[in-house]
DNA sequence: CTCTGTGAAGTCATTCACAGCG
DNA sequence: CGCTGTGAATGACTTCACAGAG
């Protein structure tokens, strides 16, 4: 294992081996070969191979990975293997939707607050779970207490650099941002901003240009494409 | 103008580079040089240019870009002087969350229909703008009959790429996707994953990392973290 | 003989630096 | 002069291609 710079490019697609391989486990596949699992989730062999290469020899040469022992090293890596837990601040819509979501479990991260500055939602509880939501001018202490270790921004962006600012203050240092704003964070803090307004328009933009209209022989189809089409189908006939 | 590729980073781009002329704007400056731009929200001047350049010459030498006359650009650029109508795949938390949310209004984004599978959700009103849940069989027809162009998923992994399937079949050519899992398109249809939970693993390598604390220094704090620090206190002394 | 791990080559994106317009 | 627009230089990321381990 090198003690380089990793970009986060590669640890994304780390993310994405790891559920490549959680999928493999549930079907009973014990061991693959980068190039086998390039094929079957449209990734690069190469890319694969270096990608883990930062980080270790984990294959075996003319045989491929074990899958079991390449989840738990991924899992390891990402520091998924300890658990995290999460305070969303900002309990409207976004935020309260996303302590509903369950998904999050899985990757180990269970959400324990949420913080909002309106009277009317303070003391509230949330959720099949029950999280209650604080008043965001005890963030600092309730960060403490419940030991939380990730934030969520889910406020409007006028204030998000304000909620940020405060976040960073109680300690924080992982920090998930839904608001249309570049936040400003401190050293030793990372912030990642998930701008569906950014998404939304760049999708405007494919939509804005003349498209190549290109009508699908179905001779050329790839085999993925004849499944889908299949299912498709069927669904239709279901109505 | 150029017939190039354009890649999504420069779109993704254009978008922040609009929202930073809507605030320009807001705040009555009527011209803006690259390099002001590009101090004022942290980006590249020299990116700002060719980004810029690959759809005309907007600016005037010696002193920059008019904010009016470039917002204008941008908007016909991203396509977004049309409107758009959106439908919302999967009446569940997120789904109703982003039916909801009222900050794509802004960008000529308008949700004028929700799709389940569930019986208990079809016929239901969301929101307070009353967004009627409909049958996801009768999908084809309320796209045509509402005029959907934008499709978002927002429903199980699992089925997701089924979902999908039935909305380019309805002839929709833009999709944002919330599922966790890497889609098959056809030619001619865009999909932007959104995907959180790799964002969330993202955070949780960072946080596996044994981090540099670095104590920064008061004296050698830019100016914008000057005012960040300010606003702290004054948040803290309101509790 | 197969598949990994990895230098080398190739591709794409950003930044520099300056000629030349207003 | 100041600033745009842009070739040229640099840097980042991906893919190729193969030596060598198992």
């Amino acid at each position: 294992m090198k003690s380089e710079k990793i970009s986060e490019l590669t640890t994304s697609r780390l993310s994405v081996y790891l559920r490549c391989l959680n999928l493999l486990a549930a079907a009973g596949i014990k061991t693959i070969s980068s190039q086998a699992l390039a094929d079957q989730f449209r990734l690069n062999s190469a890319q694969i191979r270096k990608d883990l290469a930062h980080f270790g020899e984990f294959g075996t040469r003319g045989v491929g990975y074990s899958v079991g022992e390449l989840r738990r090293h991924l899992t390891k890596i990402l520091g998924l293997d300890r658990a995290h837990r999460v305070g969303i601040v900002g309990a409207g819509n976004l935020g309260t939707a996303l302590a509903n979501y369950n998904g999050f479990r899985e990757s180990n991260f269970e959400v324990v607050a949420l913080f909002d500055n309106d009277r009317a939602k303070i003391g509230r509880k949330v959720g099949a779970a029950e999280t209650i939501v604080h008043d965001v001018r005890k963030l600092a202490r309730v960060v403490r207490e419940e030991g939380i270790d990730v934030a969520v921004i889910a406020v409007p962006a006028r204030v998000a650099q304000r909620v940020l600012n405060q976040v960073m203050s109680a300690g924080v240092k992982a920090v998930l941002n839904f608001a249309p704003v570049r936040l400003h964070a401190r050293l030793g803090v990372k912030v990642k901003t998930v701008d569906l307004t950014i998404s939304l328009e760049s999708l405007s933009y494919f939509l804005a240009r003349p498209q190549i209209t290109c009508v699908t022989n179905p001779r050329s189809l790839l085999p993925y494409e004849e499944i889908a089409q299949r299912e498709e189908q069927e669904l239709q006939q279901q109505s």
